[in-house]
Formats: C-alpha cells, sequence, structure tokens
RNA sequence: GGGGAGAUACCAAAGUGGCCAACUGGGGCAGACUGUAAAUCUGCUGGCGUAUGCCUUCGUAGGUUCGAAUCCUGCUCUCCCCA
C-alpha cells in the first residue's frame, strides 16, 4: 500500500492523494460506504460500482464473525469473492461495538467478551484474535480494535481507556506482523487514536500511534454525540500529530458539513451508515439543503428527486414517487433513497478534491455549506 | 315471520356508574438517526394560540343518579342464526 499526496490546498490543511491498494487505487478525500454485514443495505454492488462510484467499501468484524462466520467467509476464498465486491474494503475491529452494543458486553484488559445479540453466546475478542478474524475476512485494511468511548466521558476514564487501547494496539501491531495474508494479496493495519474530547489525551494518543509504523492512521472515539466544536478541535489537534505522508482516517463520521470540515482539517478518509440509514428513513441529502422525504409537502411534487444530482434515479424518479414507496415501507424507497444519498456523498467528495487541486476548497466548502445545512 | 348480537374518535378495538377526553393497534402529522442489534426509534393526534383550566364528544331522543360511554325507556341502523 502507498498513499501519495497529489494536491494541497493552501487555504486549509485539506490534502488530495492517491491510495494505492491490492485491489485497486482511492482517490482521496474518500467516502467509504459502510456495508457492516457484506452488502451495504438496499444498494446493489452494480449500481455502488458504476452509478455511485464507491471506491472501497466497509465491512464489520463482529457482525460477520457471527454471521455467516469465518467458515463460510473462508470457505468463499474471502469476503472479496463471497460478496462479489472486486474493490478495496476496510473492516473495523468490532471496537464500535464496544460503544454501541455496551449492555451486551465486559472489557477485560485481555480484550471484549460479547454477549451475541443474536443468540446470546459469548465470545472474546482480543487484539490478536481480531487481526486473524480480519485476515479470515481479507480486509485491504484492518482496524486495531480499541474501546470506542461514549460522550460524555470522565477524564480519569478516558485515559485508563486511552491507555487500554493502546496496549491493546502493541499487542494487536505485533500480531499483525507475525501473520500472513491467507489469500495472496497485502493487508494493512490501521493503528486508532483515542482519547475522548480531551484534547491533552488526544496528543498523547496520536504520538502513541505514530510510533507505529502503519500504512494509515484512524481517528476514533468522534461523533458519538460531542458537539462539532469539540469533534473539530480534536481533528485538528489530532492531525498536528499523525504523520503527514499517511492517509488519516476519521471513523464513522459523518454529515456531509462534517465531512468537509474534516477534509479542511486534513482527514482523507470517512465512512457513516448516515447516507443509507438516513435514507431509509427517509432523509435526503442535496447540494440545496436536506429534505425529508416523509413530510407532506412533496405529496404532489412530481419534479426529480435531485435535479442536481448524478445518479440515475435522481432524474428518473419524481419526489412524489418516492415519498410515496416510503410511506408505504416499499423496499424500493430505502434503495432509491440509498442509492440517491449515496452518489451525493460520493459526488460531494469527488467535487472537494477537484477543488483542492485548484486550489480553491476553502471558498468552495464556504460557499456550498451554507446551503447543504439548509432544510427544505 | 321467529330468535340473537351490536352501534365508542380517521379505521380497528378496549372500557360496562366516578381514577374517561376515553387502554391499545393501525393510519395521519412531525422529529431523531454519525466506525449499522435500525426498512428503526420518539413525540403529538376532539376543540380552545399556554393550561393541576374551560368547552364539546362514546348511534339518536328522553329518563334515573350528586355523577352516565357505562343503568332504564322509545326510536334509527348494522350483523348473525332459524324459517
Amino acid at each position: 500500500m502507498s498513499f501519495r499526496i497529489a494536491g494541497k490546498d493552501k487555504s486549509s490543511g485539506a490534502r488530495a492523494g492517491v491510495l494505492k491498494t491490492s485491489h485497486g487505487d482511492i482517490m482521496t478525500p474518500v467516502f467509504m460506504p459502510v456495508g457492516t454485514l457484506g452488502t451495504v443495505k438496499g444498494v446493489d454492488f452494480t449500481f455502488l460500482e458504476h452509478d455511485i462510484n464507491a471506491q472501497i467499501i466497509l465491512g464489520n468484524t463482529y457482525h460477520l464473525f457471527l454471521r455467516p462466520g469465518l467458515h463460510v467467509i473462508e470457505n468463499a476464498g474471502g469476503l472479496h469473492k463471497f460478496n462479489s465486491w472486486n474493490k478495496p474494503m476496510l473492516t473495523d475491529s468490532g471496537g464500535y461495538q464496544v460503544f454501541s452494543l455496551a449492555d451486551n458486553r465486559k472489557i477485560t484488559d485481555e480484550g471484549v467478551t460479547f454477549k451475541s445479540h443474536i443468540d446470546g453466546s459469548s465470545h472474546l475478542f482480543t487484539p490478536e484474535n481480531v487481526v486473524d478474524t480480519q485476515r479470515s475476512i481479507g480486509a485491504d485494511i484492518m482496524m486495531a480494535l480499541d474501546e470506542c468511548t461514549p460522550y460524555p466521558c470522565e477524564y480519569d476514564y478516558a485515559k485508563k481507556s486511552m491507555q487500554l487501547t493502546h496496549r491493546w494496539l502493541e499487542r494487536g501491531f505485533n500480531h499483525f506482523q507475525k501473520t500472513e495474508p491467507l489469500y495472496g494479496y497485502n493487508q494493512h493495519y490501521f493503528p486508532i487514536v483515542q482519547g475522548s474530547v480531551y484534547d491533552d489525551l488526544r496528543q498523547q494518543s496520536a504520538e502513541f500511534i505514530s510510533t507505529f509504523d502503519a500504512a494509515g492512521y484512524a481517528i476514533g472515539g468522534l461523533s458519538v454525540g460531542e458537539p462539532h466544536d469539540m469533534m473539530y478541535k480534536s481533528i485538528e489537534t489530532v492531525n498536528a500529530i499523525l504523520p503527514m505522508d499517511k492517509p488519516r482516517y476519521l471513523m464513522g463520521v459523518g454529515t456531509p458539513e462534517n465531512l468537509l470540515e474534516g477534509i479542511a482539517r486534513g482527514v482523507d478518509m470517512f465512512d457513516c451508515v448516515m447516507p443509507t440509514r438516513n435514507g431509509r428513513n427517509g432523509m435526503l441529502f442535496t447540494m440545496d439543503g436536506i429534505i425529508n422525504i416523509k413530510n407532506k409537502k412533496w405529496e404532489n411534487d412530481f419534479s426529480r428527486i435531485d435535479e442536481k444530482g448524478t445518479s440515475f434515479v435522481d432524474k428518473r424518479y419524481s419526489k412524489a414517487y418516492l415519498r410515496h414507496l416510503i410511506h408505504n415501507n416499499e423496499l424500493l424507497g430505502a434503495q432509491i433513497a440509498s442509492i440517491h444519498n449515496l452518489a451525493f456523498y460520493l459526488k460531494l467528495m469527488q467535487e472537494a478534491r477537484q477543488k483542492i487541486m485548484d486550489n480553491e476548497f476553502s471558498t468552495w466548502k464556504n460557499r456550498v455549506l451554507e446551503k447543504l445545512k439548509k432544510r427544505r
């Protein structure tokens, strides 16, 4: 894996890059659609590849481990073979489930024991076996096991948790270096910065993980409910320390606004369930603001979903029709909304990249930001 | 023709003397959603610009009672069974 910076915006920390992987090149900044169970919910890979132009998608270690299970994935020859996605994939380690499934897990120094949300069975996830699992899955980029802390989080807890994440990183990284890929192509391991919203902890954490010679670095534990200002400040603190010549991945973020502010602060990679989940729930992102397609005002609006949109669904279907589908819980509604939102996110990233190359990122960002946040 | 059951808010359906402006679903309206336990969750849903307040509501017209959606009587309508 290599990362080359192709352009920098002079008025901000934004940069455009090319991340080379065994499954293809990734133009950054990039948004990575979330495909927890090996599928981006409601979106056929054909559309994902050709209409949305996704360059890389996510998978999730915890969820794939429980179902279909490693045997199935190994028998298939890895997740790429299993789900027929031939471009890069990144898997989260289960660290987010430490946060989202907090009621079903116990943390010890050794690792995290999850009580399966499916059948109640117990499973110990360690920094080492999470590497093994991600080897079985065959992710191009695998994530270190971390503890994603909630917000708010007491300073003392945040500090202890960060130290635990650091100890896990040492073990995980060591295990990563001692093991080999199963399917004949290179895999890479990203450490994760923690430290909640505390500047000194974020700083310490960024410094610590920078000592590991990794292909890229991630910022975790943000967008868990903290005010945006705090999130942006943390990103600034961390990115001032992380190696300049490696990709930085802001985990779980976020809104279109969050992405642009992240890019301005030197983030290269993002992922978030928002375009798909919120799409299924009737929220559409457009260049002219946010639409709640369930609202009555769209009932008789036969204009296209998004006149400025790039996806085929934007031109083909009307707002009234999409409202009708979502109101009736029709599967097609969730699909159209997801495709639209993902196409919008990817297009936004593409445009951001171009503006960085043209050295016009800041003015462009400030211009589109107001419109993006608007409620239509 | 004979016998029986029932009429409650947009729909379905509880309630059978005071705790009922009326359980609960659905529908409707709105909101939330950030490394996906989410095609999920939350709020509101008779009127009165706020309300421990007032007004109008449980087929309809009367009555009993301190008090009725709930008890009594007449009327109207619906459904079921037998002929």
